[in-house]
DNA sequence: CAATCCGGATTGTCGTACAATTTGTCTGGG
DNA sequence: CCCAGACAAATTGTACGACAATCCGGATTG
């Protein structure tokens, strides 16, 4: 029955527990705590595309109340992480390849709008830190360390964002890359997909200490659109 | 004191009312069509940005639950039209300059790619169509008819969308296009504007009954950043 | 004038209650 | 055996009331 108690049981311990160890200005908001319990379990992959979420399965899980259960869902709803339908509540989203192939197309204009912002904005102690970002994702990646790589991007990408400072975009490419997350790590595991991606990011890297816009943005543009296809590689029909 | 109920007192009574005249299908859910009344609100300006809407007030004027209230906040919230600080409440946003920027320079690519899927999906007959839409709206346009030409665009953006068939890219623009919704009325009124305007879709509708790919997104992209241009030309700083 | 304190207002969360709706099940008839 | 309709269980939709936590503005005080 509800799985959901097991799979959140941790979460919902440094709930109760006034948050765990280094709680480090954690939001005290009991909303937003459970809500991002809830959407990492989405986005990677704990609870699969379409299972249903029951409001009393929530509440029980976490030990809150329909009230904030109720709030998180219209979030979850709003960040198309689930489907509501009414009087027949919540699911996890599922993908189609066509939305998937939308999320990238639409990746690959905005991501080039964020190197451009970037090398626009960017000091140059900034650009070498970004040539360090690409020198630490090489040496990962040729120790074949994913998991290293995968949060090395992230750091890098926030990193980016961050210089570029352009909020909109930003807040576009995170909703539309936790959507797909979980799509993400399978395709990661294709093989010579690790190395279609070094190679990209060396292109990535050579714009930026280049200062070339024209070249920086060429080289996103054809590694998000490389990402995407090895994704939909990974995808039959959909799901 | 709470001028809200004066605000929303005709939608407050298609609520309690059943819902007035042609109740066609409207959503039966309370949540949602408060939900539409308040969106509306904000965008088009009766709600002006930095307005704090107190749950309280919020009851009252459509005379629903705080249950009901709140998780309208967080849909609004999750769409950036108010912001919420914990324990201070619900704000109408503010778009600063640089946000504009930034969703005019999105909007810019996404249209582009709106078009391109539409001339790669458009059937002749759906050609014809969009060329109707055209003059409709450069009809309009001659009369200086500003609120049919409004609707009209939004009619035929509607219309690309559903040939285009792409999902996430016409949701991610709708957002957009609500969030600056209250700004281009403002520019609208800019004297040449109008006929900047005309021309850009003037344009537009040539690349696509060309079915010229390349023409059409040229097209498209002037159009939105000539918006742009006028839009930020009404703001000084933000707000 | 500044720092402090206090009380009111507002949000955050909980619990209960009940109507509306969906869904699955059972039953009787064809 | 299958189908239609009735019925029961589960779930969501909404309302209401309660109380702690927090914030804000104004009064108090040094």
């Amino acid at each position: 029955m509800d799985d959901l108690r097991a799979l959140f049981q941790a979460d919902a311990e440094s709930l109760s527990a006034g948050q765990g160890e280094e709680s480090r200005q954690a939001p005290q908001l009991v909303r937003e705590r459970v809500f991002v319990s809830v959407r990492n379990a989405i986005v990677d992959g704990r609870l699969a595309p379409g299972t249903r979420l029951t409001e009393r399965e929530l509440c029980e899980a976490f030990g809150i109340s329909r009230t904030v259960v109720r709030e998180i869902a219209r979030r979850l709803e709003a960040e198309k992480l689930a489907t509501v339908v009414p009087h027949r509540g919540l699911s996890v989203a599922t993908l189609t390849r066509k939305h998937v192939e939308e999320i990238y197309e639409i990746r690959t204009e905005l991501e080039a709008i964020a190197v451009r912002s970037f090398l626009k904005a960017a000091t140059d102690a900034q650009i070498a830190q970004a040539q360090d970002f690409g020198a630490q994702l090489l040496e990962a990646g040729q120790h074949g360390d994913k998991v290293r790589m995968v949060e090395t991007m992230a750091r890098f990408n926030h990193f980016m964002s961050e210089v570029a400072d352009n909020q909109v975009v930003t807040e576009i490419l995170d909703q539309l890359s936790t959507r797909i997350n979980r799509l993400r790590v399978l395709a990661m595991a294709e093989p010579g997909q690790l190395e279609t991606g070094m190679e990209g990011v060396r292109a990535i890297i050579a714009g930026i200490t280049a200062r070339d816009l024209t070249a920086a943005e060429t080289a996103v543009r054809v590694y998000v659109r490389r990402s995407g296809e090895a994704v939909l590689r990974h995808m039959d029909g959909d799901a």
